[in-house]
DNA sequence: TTGTAGGCGTTATCAT
DNA sequence: ATGATAACGCCTACAA
C-alpha cells in the first residue's frame, strides 16, 4: 500500500510537508503543492484512517446496532436516514445486528470499541421498551425508535404513535363516523398501547360511548410467529346487523385483511364501510384500491435526527428534552368516507 | 484509553506478553496469562483495531455499498445474511448506500479504501445489470442481486427468477390450468424479462399455444415512480368472456392488486380464479386470505453467500462459475386450486 | 515555507 | 517463557 512517504519520495519532498497537503494545511508553496497532489494522483495515494486515528483518536465513526432487520419492511429508512446524516457530515458507519441475542450485543459493543467508534445508534426494529445491557461499555449512545426501561437514562428518539393514532381517528370523527370497529397490535408493540389509548380518548373526548365501538384483539404470541386473528375478528364486525361504518386497523397490514374480508362480503370500501391503518407500508397502502388512509411513521426522520443528537451529545451539549417524538403524519388516501 | 503498556504495567510483564495473551499466542506460562488477564478485567482493556492495522495491514473489515433502500421491503435481508456470515467469521462491516448517486459512490469507494476494507459487497435493492464505474479503486468486489454490464467480469450472485418463474408455471399447470393471464413487471426490472421468458418457455413446451394466455404489462416508467396498470388489467382479464382461470403476476404486489380486483368482482380465490405471485413479500402473501402461493427470493442467502465468495475471492480462490445463481423456492399457500 | 525528531498502540523479529 | 527493539503511517511540536 502507497504510504505517504512513497508520495514525499516521488515529490522531493519530505513526508510532513505531503501530510500538510493532504490535511490542506497553509504554508505550501504552490509549486510544492502542485508536485505534491501531482505525486499523489499518480501513485493513487489515499491516507491511512487507522494511522491518523491512532494519533488523534478520533475515529469518525459512528456505530449502527440493530435487533432484528425485515419484520417491519420500512425500518430500513431509519438506516437510510442515519447514513445520510453521516454522508453529510463526514462520518463513515458501522453497522451490526444482533439478532436479539444477548451475547451477540455484547460482543458488538466490544468491537464497536475496539474499533474506537465516537457514538452508537441503537435501533429497535419495532417501537418498544428495552432493557439496557450492564454498560460494560460506555460509548455515548442514542436510542432509535425505541425507549430506555428501566433507570438507565439514555437519550432515545421515537414516533409519536398516540398523536398519530389521535389524527386518524379524529380525521374519521370529521367525516362524521359514530360506530367505529378497532382492530388492535399485539399487544407486545409499543404502539399497540399507545395507538389504542389515543383511540379511546379521542371518541371518548368527541362523546362516543362504549356500545359505539367495537374492539377486537389482532394478534397476539411471539413477534415473528404471531396468531393472527384479523380476517375472522373483521368478519364477525362486519357481518353484525349494525355494523360499524368504519374500522380502524392497528398497522396496513391489518388493514389489507380488513379490506380482503370485507370485499369478501361483498361491501364497497369506503361506501359500505372506511378503513384506515398505520405505518404507511407503501406496498400495502399503495397497492390497494381504494388507497389506504393511514399514518406514517416518521422512520427516516428518526434515523436522521438520531444521527443528529448523537453529534450534539458527543460535542458535550445538554440534549432537553432527553427523549424526543418525531410525529406520524396522516396520509388521506381513498378508503374513509363521509356517514 | 487504556492501552497494552497499562496493563503490562499492572501485570507486572512487558508488552509484548500482554499481546500474547491477548492473541491467544502459545507460550505463556499459567501463571502469568491469569495475571495478565486479571490486569485486563479490572482496566477493562480492548485492544485498538487502528493500531493493529497500521502493523498487520489487515483490517478484517468488509464495506456495502447499496444503491437504494427500501424500495422493496425485504431486501433488508441481504444485508442480514451478509452480517451473519461476517459475525461468524471474525469480520466487521461498514456500510454505506448511495441513493443511485454516482458521486456518491466514488466518495464511497475512496472513504472505504482508506479504512483500509478488504473486500466490497455491492448490493442492489433490486435485480438488475449495473454498469460499473471505471475503476479508479480496486478493492475486490462481489456483485450481489446484481450482474456487470459490459466487459467487466466481477464475481456476483444473483437469484434464479428464471426457475423461479418455470416452477410457479408448472405448478399452474400441473393443477390443470390452461387458460393463463400473465401480468409482467416494470421491464426496467431485470426479473421481469426472465421471469416472462421462463413463463412462455413453460407453457409452449406443455403445449398451450398464444390464445391461451393473456399477456398484460402491469407497471412501467422510473422505478419508484412507475405507471401502475395493474389493477384495472386485472379487472379485464377477468370481465372476459372466456376468463383464464389462473392469473401469474409479476410479483406479490401484483397479486395483491389482482386480489382486490377479483374479490371486488366478487369472484372466489381460488376456485374462480388461482392467482400466483412472486417474492414472498411476507406483509403481503401471509396478510392474503387465502394466502398466496408464490416463489420466495433467496434474498438472505444471496448476502450470506456473497460474502462468503469474497472471503473465498480474498483468499485467492478461483470462483467458478464466476456469476452464481441462487434458486427461488416455490412456496404453496391457498392460492392455487385444480381445475 | 520546509524539514526533523518523536511518539501514538500494536506486532514482528530476534534475543535471552 | 519472556523481553527489547524496531517498525507500521501519520501527526504534533519544534527547529531551521
Amino acid at each position: 500500500m502507497v504510504s505517504i512517504k512513497d508520495v514525499a519520495r516521488l515529490a522531493g519532498v519530505s513526508d510532513k510537508t505531503v501530510s500538510r497537503v493532504v490535511n490542506k494545511e497553509p504554508n505550501v508553496h504552490a509549486d510544492t503543492l502542485q508536485r505534491v497532489e501531482a505525486a499523489i494522483a499518480s501513485l493513487g495515494y489515499v491516507p491511512n484512517m487507522a494511522a491518523r486515528l491512532i494519533r488523534s483518536n478520533r475515529s469518525r465513526t459512528f456505530g449502527i446496532i440493530t435487533d432484528f432487520i425485515s419484520t417491519t419492511p420500512y425500518s430500513g429508512d431509519i438506516v437510510r436516514g442515519i447514513q445520510d446524516w453521516a454522508n453529510a457530515n463526514g462520518r463513515t458507519v458501522f453497522l451490526a445486528n444482533t439478532n436479539g441475542s444477548h451475547e451477540r450485543e455484547r460482543e458488538t459493543w466490544r468491537t464497536f470499541q475496539s474499533h474506537r467508534i465516537e457514538g452508537v445508534l441503537f435501533v429497535t426494529m419495532y417501537h418498544r421498551v428495552i432493557d439496557p445491557e450492564p454498560d460494560d461499555v460506555q460509548i455515548p449512545t442514542v436510542l432509535v425508535n425505541c425507549r430506555p426501561g428501566s433507570k438507565k437514562s439514555n437519550v432515545s428518539i421515537e414516533p409519536d404513535d398516540f398523536q398519530g393514532s389521535r389524527d386518524l381517528t379524529r380525521h374519521l370523527l370529521g367525516r362524521g363516523h359514530r360506530r367505529i370497529g378497532y382492530i388492535r397490535l399485539n399487544p407486545r408493540l409499543l404502539g399497540a398501547e399507545l395507538r389504542y389509548e389515543a383511540f379511546r380518548e379521542t371518541v371518548r373526548d368527541a362523546g362516543l360511548c362504549e356500545r359505539d365501538i367495537d374492539v377486537r384483539l389482532g394478534m397476539d404470541g411471539e413477534i415473528g410467529e404471531e396468531n393472527n386473528y384479523v380476517f375472522a375478528a373483521a368478519r364477525e364486525i362486519l357481518t353484525q346487523p349494525k355494523r360499524p361504518t368504519a374500522i380502524v386497523c392497528g398497522n396496513d397490514e391489518m388493514a389489507l385483511q380488513v379490506y380482503i374480508a370485507a370485499l369478501g362480503l361483498g361491501l364497497n370500501i369506503p361506501n359500505d364501510v372506511s378503513i384506515v391503518g398505520f405505518d404507511d407500508f407503501r406496498t400495502v397502502s399503495h397497492a390497494l384500491k381504494p388507497e389506504l388512509t393511514t399514518a406514517a411513521l416518521p422512520y427516516y426522520d428518526l434515523g436522521y435526527c438520531g444521527a443528529e443528537r448523537l453529534e450534539r451529545l458527543l460535542e458535550g451539549e445538554d440534549l432537553e428534552p432527553k427523549h424526543a417524538m418525531l410525529p406520524c403524519r396522516l396520509i388521506e388516501r381513498g378508503s374513509v368516507g363521509a356517514v
